[in-house]
DNA sequence: TCGAACCCTGCCCCAGGGGCAAGGTCAAGC
DNA sequence: GCTTGACCTTGCCCCTGGGGCAGGGTTCGA
């Protein structure tokens, strides 16, 4: 009788649905959802069937939408507003870290849409072109993606078929994900002293993957001694721990 | 498998969909709907119906994944690849400053996440959160301290200028002792029975106060009976006592 | 007393795929 | 020759996080 003014009057329930998700910064149809989802609880009505809410749905909801604009999932939402206080700062821990690493993916995305804008098309053939564009996308940084990019274009002025068949070569090598993870080690081995202990492990991985490859793919075009040299003279001459690599491979045949 | 190599080079069509889709980093299946959408030509197929790729399609592909990490959706992409250079130019100038925007925008959301795990801040405004501080500061009790903090919540989702207003009333007022002595008082008064005979004293001395008050800082915004209701009401509701002291304050106009 | 601005439920729609079914095909090893 | 497993084909329904609209009821201010 008394008791539904008494809601209202004791301040727990005094806002409309419009009024909390204007609050939020919300839409009245994403505070619906997130009833039904059972994300934040469905608050009493009044006598004409309208939502009314409090404060404490508030705090909830603009708790919930940090969360949503984290990139949460709902139902992994859900369940953290249900866990204890430490599960739930875990969770706030991994979600920053998410986060982290998704504005690094935005500043790799950024480089590769401002290469797409004023591409390499200029220089080299458009299957070099999508070799580089891969390559960055898979996190090659730029300094190793320009210098596979001048050794292209000297391929490719010196002996445009052998530079159209080995391509063809890095296309299919490309996709396989040992060969990924290995260029990915060799970009991050540039800096590297010549001594670095990790070398030999690397230049053992590499003879291992050319070794599978054997008969299969690379086998094909007689090197050309003078090209190969220029390959390897030109990687070497940028990096000590490249040339190094290249020794160890050289001296377990 | 040499064979390969040349026919790639030549741009003929030898790929399978699954070596395209682990060349790009992509499923199958994005591969398939990107046919279905119109973004990537359907190649030719072999003799037993499997589609067979060439290098042409390879790049348009990383191309296309490019532009969908960049967030871009599919149809504006078909757009964008049928259209002149300059037109591509331009919007990949746009699509990099949403990119910048959404990198912002994490920056932002980092933040709220990490005052996520303590604080009243995501929930009021930076003045009213200062108000609160404040508050605490002078010794009132954690109980009163979150009742303001409900209200406060509740004056900004229902009239947000109002409460701007309003909070700029209370931080001038805080910073008088007398108010604060007052404020205290009602702190202590809190579970006081509405029968005390402390009360009536309370009661005078927060007309007095309010009498002083008069035509000097508080004339400003014209008091919007609803709003005052409201605030009344739910301090009312909390504390029998409070709402005693309403009364009495009214009984002597 | 009327119109504007709210609110209610229920239903279908979108992107960008994922998953599964129910087949056809191909290469390797025995 | 036969099997096995990895690949390919089409077609269909499913998911998230809501948006939009229909077809009502309610409330408030002029």
């Amino acid at each position: 009788m008394r008791f539904m003014s008494d809601e209202l009057a004791d301040g727990r329930h005094l806002l409309t649905i419009g009024q909390l998700a204007d609050y939020a910064g919300v839409t009245i149809k994403a505070v619906r959802v997130y009833h039904d989802r059972g994300l934040l609880p469905e608050p009493p009505r009044d006598s004409s069937g309208y939502r009314r809410y409090g404060a404490k749905h508030a705090i909830q909801l603009v708790k919930i939408r940090t969360l949503v604009e984290a990139g949460v999932p709902l139902a992994r939402i859900k369940e953290l507003l249900g866990a204890g206080p430490e599960r739930f700062a875990a969770a706030l821990d991994e979600i920053d870290r998410n986060l982290q690493k998704r504005a690094e993916e935005i500043r790799r995305t950024r480089q590769r849409i401002a290469q797409l804008h004023s591409g390499d098309r200029l220089f080299v053939s458009a299957e070099v072109t999508g070799y580089l564009e891969r390559l960055r996308q898979i996190g090659v940084s730029e300094r190793t993606v320009l210098l596979e990019r001048d050794l292209w274009i000297l391929l490719q002025s010196v002996a445009p078929e052998q530079a159209a068949a080995w391509i063809a070569d890095k296309l299919a090598a490309i996709a396989d994900p040992e060969f990924r993870a290995l260029y990915l080690d060799y970009d991050a081995a540039f800096d590297w002293s010549p001594d670095d202990p990790r070398l030999p492990a690397l230049a053992e991985r590499t003879r291992r993957w050319y070794a599978g490859q054997d008969g299969s793919g690379a086998a094909g075009p007689p090197p050309d001694p003078t090209i190969t040299r220029l390959a390897g003279v030109a990687a070497g001459a940028s990096s000590p721990a490249w040339a190094r690599i290249a020794e160890l491979a050289k001296e377990v045949p």
